[in-house]
Parts: structure tokens; sequence; C-alpha cells
DNA sequence: TTGTAGGCGTTATCAG
DNA sequence: CTGATAACGCCTACAA
């Protein structure tokens, strides 16, 4: 194993001070005048020195990385709504100086051991997991046990606290009432991968046109919105009504309307759910229940950031839910 | 400083071995009969025992997690094409037990020097640059001399080794000749954030028409192909194609395209480019130049743990580039 | 304000 | 195949 080319001891000698000095000087440490500490400085830049990261952090056992875990799903489509997540933990992340390590959950759980090892082994400051996956609930109690301070996206059944939650039973309630007071009659519910609640909303929010309500399992990508407007037109072409689980679903299931077709408002009017940045641009432009994904983002990063600098646990915080009219209802 | 609850040493006179044992058990190096070894483990894992991370990368001096450094634009608009190199790149760390820290580089390369100082520091085993902003040949460079493999995604002029390049050039005469023989008469050029060569080949493919041709500063949010689209037909109504430097651009401008009243594709031909999973499923289904940018990202991830497990360079490589004839031509 | 020196927990080198 | 032990480079009491 080579030795690293210029160490603090070299530097030190080199400069005919003491390595503490250094390392003083360097860390905005300790008392130290202010006129060493810019020769110092100055001195690091000219030389190259630089601290082993390994070595400090090795010593003071202090990450400043942070580890996003989100689900991905199968069909390997655009998670857009996590995208949009990420990028604005990703930002809030390069404000505060933080490191940001991505893990994708996969639906079958292979990796979650190396995961939950990643997460176990110190080398994280603290995680956002994003609860979508079968195995959030398992990373995050492996967080909760090993003391490394975590915050949820999204709500996960068991945890009562470090959440940051979506309302989808409300959004879904808005959209169910919005097609009772339009007139719609044969509602139909596309589903996704996280949404228990969204179901009992629309149903809640459909009132006497619940009876009618028609389920079909979605998922989460373009191709299986589009299946399932193919599935249901064939057995059920009167519907005039649908509400999907994620933008990306109802773009799909928007796009085989057409195909075959029918016209979107006026014989199937759609909702979709998340407003992802798409949706407004997409023709027709697109009805959807907006989650604040981003102010969820960034308010998930914050509160963790709080619990790393000791705070013992953050209350549950449900994000306000809106529905969007545009052009598909 | 606190000490860790149970180090190495504490858990070899457990079982009443050695450390030295205990270090190759673990870490499956080393000469160990297979029945000390099956023992340790899971003694360890019964105890809980994890080496320290930081104590282990420390001596050895080895990272498993690699850089991935992107440019993010300002508008906050989603960057599809970049999420699906990203999304490609994560997938192909985790096969490998790697772990990926994204770097998101702003155009005003504001934090440049602490990404610089992110790869300096050798916590990053290698790293991974997609080009488009100024900085990014700032951080290879970076790398460069500090001697970490980097693979550069998308090409930087003076860079002639290790970069997995798009072929925006052919792609882009493509689009030109099809608006050429397609009897398209007036064409306009919407540009992104890193396409000279896309202009050049645009022109070359239009051939007579390269005359004609009217350039606009375009960018790479859907709001900045709508207004590009505003901006050119209140001066030139007459236009009746026009390639656009990406898809999400391409969008945007469709959209404007029929709240004005234009129909894609009688009035204007719109072609994109990237291919970006939403295109195929946007109305009208967009023509656009594929870059395989899914690919890209694969490659030069794999190409990069070749760099890493000590080959010297990688060859350029250049992507092959189609044209992709959907509904909006 | 500065210097001295001990120790963090592991892995790798030697012996045995 | 296993054990003893010497680094790895830094930070931080403690001493000056």
């Amino acid at each position: 194993m080579k030795k690293q080319k210029i160490t603090i001891k070299d530097f030190a000698e080199k400069l005919g001070v003491s390595t503490a000095t250094v390392s003083r000087a360097l860390n905005d440490t300790g008392r130290i005048s202010e006129k060493t500490r810019k020769f110092i400085k100055e001195k690091a830049n000219e030389l190259g020195f630089r601290a082993n990261i390994y070595a400090s952090q090795f010593r003071t056992r202090q990450s400043n990385v942070i580890g996003f875990f989100f689900p991905v799903a199968e069909s390997g489509d655009p998670g857009y709504f996590i995208s949009e997540i990420m990028s604005e933990v990703s930002d809030e992340a390069v404000k505060t100086g933080k490191i940001l390590q991505i893990y994708p959950v996969d639906e079958s759980g292979e990796n979650i051991e190396s995961f939950k090892n990643g997460i176990l082994n110190g080398s994280l400051a603290g995680i956002i997991v994003v609860a979508g996956s079968k195995t959030s609930s398992e990373l995050v109690l492996t967080a909760k046990d090993a003391g490394v301070p975590y915050m949820i996206i999204g709500g996960i059944k068991s945890e009562t606290e470090n959440c940051v939650i979506f309302d989808n039973e409300n959004g879904a309630r808005l959209a169910g009432k919005y097609f009772l007071n339009t007139g719609r009659k044969k509602p139909v519910y596309v589903g996704g991968y996280l949404d228990t609640r969204k179901k009992r909303g629309f149903k809640e929010g459909l009132g006497i046109l619940a009876n009618e309500l028609i389920f079909d399992d979605g998922g989460c990508s373009f191709n299986q919105g589009y299946q399932a407007f193919e599935r249901i037109f064939s057995k059920l072409p009167e519907t005039d009504c649908a509400l999907c689980a994620n933008d990306v679903l109802a773009i799909g299931f928007i796009k085989a309307a057409a195909a075959k077709g029918f016209r979107v408002p006026q014989d199937v009017a759609v909702i979709g759910f998340d407003d992802v940045k798409i949706s407004r641009f997409y023709s027709p432009a697109l009805t959807t229940v907006a989650l604040n994904q981003q102010e969820a983002g960034k308010n998930a990063f914050r509160k963790l950031m709080r619990l790393i600098a000791g705070e013992k646990t953050m209350a549950n915080e449900k994000m306000a839910s809106d529905l969007i009219l545009r052009d598909s209802t």
C-alpha cells in the first residue's frame, strides 16, 4: 500500500509549524491567529495539500453524506414524480454542503441487504426514504435501530413520526367530487403502486356514483396506462371518466383513448395524480391532483438536517393537495 | 470522541480468534479455512458486528463510490434526457456494488469549488461527467490532474479520450434532410444548451434550404419552447418546420403552436432531439432524433469500471443517432 | 496562540 | 491456516 504524496505532517514541517496548527487552520476550528490561518490556507492551496478525507472521517466519525432511497418501477419507465422530489432534495443538499447518494430500491428487494449495510456501516449522516416499495419500511426500521436519522416521504403505515405525507385521500376525493358535479356517470379508477388511500378518497368523492366504480390495476408507466385503457374500454365502452393514480399513467391512458377515437374530455374525462412538470404541457393539458412533491422533498431534507443536528423527532406533516383543472376534464 | 460500541478487537476476543482472522473472514480475502470463515460470518451477523467503514477505507484507501456530475438548468425544469442517463448509470452501479453520488452542476458554477474538492479529496473511485455546463471541462481537468478515473458523456471539445459522444451532427443532418425531402420551405432551428454541432448538421441536411434557416435561442424547458414559438411566429408566420435541440423544447413549441391555432404537422412540422420517454406518448407523438442516451450511460459506466480496474484510457466512442418518425412531421 | 503525542479501528506484513 | 503487530493520517486533549 502506497502512502499518500503529502500528509499533514510533511506539510506542517515544510511550513515550520505543527500538525495541530495546520489542522486548526484548515478546519476553521480552535483558537488560532487569523494571520497564521490565512498563511496556512494559502500555502495549502499553493502546494495542493488536502487532508486525507478517509483519515479525517475516521478520526471524527463524521459524515456529510445523505442517502436518498427511492422506489423504482420494474418497467424502467420514468419516475417523474420521484425525479422531482430528488431534484429538490439534491438542491437542498448542495446548498447545505451535503453530498447525496442515491439508492434505487427495486420491487424485487434484491439489493436490500447491501442497502441496509450502507445504512448500518455508519457512512451516512442521515437518510431520506421515499415510500412506495415493499422494502421501504425495512430500510426505515434499519435506520431506526441503528440510530441513523431518517425522514420518510410519502408515509409508511406503521410510522407515526418523521414523515412528510401526501394527502392522497383528499386529492382523490376532490377528483371524485368533480366527476360527480360535472355529470359523469361511469367512473373508473386506474390504480398505481401506492394508493389504498386514493381509492378510498375517490369513492367518497364520487358519492352515489361509487357503486358504479370500476377498479383497474394500472402501474406507473405510459404503457401500462395505455393498456389499461384498452382493457377497460373493450369491456366497458360507456365509461366516461377516469382517475389515474399518477400522471404518467394518465398520459398513456389518454394516448390510447385518442388512438381508439375517443375524445378527451368529451367522451372520457381524465384526471391524473402528481402534477408532474409535463402535465401542463401535454395535449390536452392534464387535469390532475397536485401533491406538492417538490416542497415535500425540501421539507423532508430540512427536517432531516434538524434531526442530524440533534432534535429527537419530527411530527408528521401532511402536504396539501389541490385539484388543478386543465383540459382533460 | 466516543468509541464505537463493538470493534473488531472486542469481537475477535469474544470469538477467541485474532483480529486478522476476523478481517480475512469478513472480507473474503487471504487464506482461511472455510469453516472458520463461515463461523465468523455467522457470529458477526448474530452479534451485529460490522467493520467500521471509515477505518477500513482509511486503511485500504479504497472507495466504492462513483461521482455523477450533470448539468442542471436554471429553469429548474425537468432534465429528462439526463434523468434517463442517470437512471441507467444508477442501475449499473447497483449491479456492480458501487454507490452513486450525484453532483448537480448549475450554470453559475457556484459550487464548482466544493465539487472539485470532492474529486480531489480522494473519496471518489471515479467520476462520470455529463458535458453541458460551462464548468464540465474544469471538473474533468481536475479529475485528470488528480489521477481520478473519469468518463465523459456527451463529449468535451478538448478531450480526445474517455468520451462517449452523441452524434448530434448526423442526427441533425437527418432531420434537415427529412424536411428538405418532404417539401418544407421555411425551416427554423430552436437551439438548446449544447449544440454547435446540431446547427451545422441541420444546415447540411437542409441543403439549399439552409439559406432560409432562422436560428432561435431556445434553452431546455417547456416554457422556453413555448416562448420560442411565439417569438418566431409573430415575426415569421410562414415558417413551416422546426428542429428543436431537445424534446422538452419541442413539446413546449408544439403546445404553443396548438394554442395559436397552428396544426402540427400540417402547418408546422416539428422534430425534437433525444427521444425521451414521453415523446412517443405525446400528442402528436414526437418525431425526434434518438441518441441512445441509456446505452451511453451504460457504456460510460462500464468503461469507467475498466479504468478503475487499471486500464489506462478508453477510446472515444460515438453513439449512433436515428431519426424516429412519428406524428409531428 | 502553538506544539506534543496518543489513539481512532482496520488491514497487511511477517512469523509461526 | 492463524496470530501478533505495525502502520495508515488525522484530530484533539493536554501541556507549554
